[in-house]
DNA sequence: GAAATAGTCAACCAAATAGTTAAATGTTTT
DNA sequence: AAAACATTTAACTATTTGGTTGACTATTTC
């Protein structure tokens, strides 16, 4: 009843713009974290931080098990695959493999010959 | 008020939160575009694409050529290795292979009591 | 030189964000 | 039963965002 899951690369992303979200995931990767832990390194109020790892839970990023009055918060890393994957497509933007579309775009724009500049 | 780290990346993954910014950088894979071209696919006025745009230099994303009274715009994968290389930590979550620490925390996570009836 | 073209900028608006404090809910402890 | 604890919700505020329209700057084109 809670698995709603479609790629909400919106959300997911929305939520990575944010350092003190990155931060709580970070801090889940070390594993699960109560709220209160998660809001721990932050000087804002708990209500705030409360709204943060709400963000990250409807961004599917984090899983949430109550037990008794504690959240324990854990991460889930399906949307960042989702997100890495994503960004995949441009890895050869970067790596420096490109293909002929791209070459001829880099082509022109590198028209500057690597030579000695004596030639003008 | 965080004072974290990483500039870039808060503007990175804001650009990347808005599917109308990701399409364009869609469309930038395929070549240079003009702002015009950019805004073609969208029912938004050309103020609107072009601070879509604007989003996008800023966060490095795409570098801008200005000549004559167009201007073109370009990939600029920079930013977009980060935030590949800042989701790649977590790549070993969704790889399933887990170090020891992630074993442990992932078991104590699952310790759930498995409830009879005798709970308050 | 006038008109069309490409794009930005400024002012404005509605909705969303990120924060606050105060109160409420439920759980554990004493 | 009462107090302490963990967290959410509500109400409010300031700022940002994504959009609009209209005016403005340059550049081409006619």
């Amino acid at each position: 009843m809670v698995e709603l899951n479609s790629p909400p690369l919106d959300a997911v992303f929305h939520a990575l713009g944010d350092a003190t979200r990155r931060r709580m995931l970070r801090d889940l990767a070390g594993g699960a974290r109560t709220v209160g832990q998660l809001a721990e390194p932050f000087a804002i109020s708990l209500a705030a931080a409360s709204k943060h790892v709400k963000a990250l839970e409807n961004a599917g990023l984090l899983r949430r098990e109550v037990r008794g009055r504690t959240h324990y918060c854990r991460l889930e890393p399906g949307p960042l695959a989702t997100a890495h994957q994503w960004l995949g497509f441009y890895e050869r933007f970067w790596t420096g493999r490109l293909d002929e579309l791209e070459r001829l775009l880099r082509e022109e724009a590198e028209k500057t010959p690597p030579r000695t500049g004596d030639d003008r």
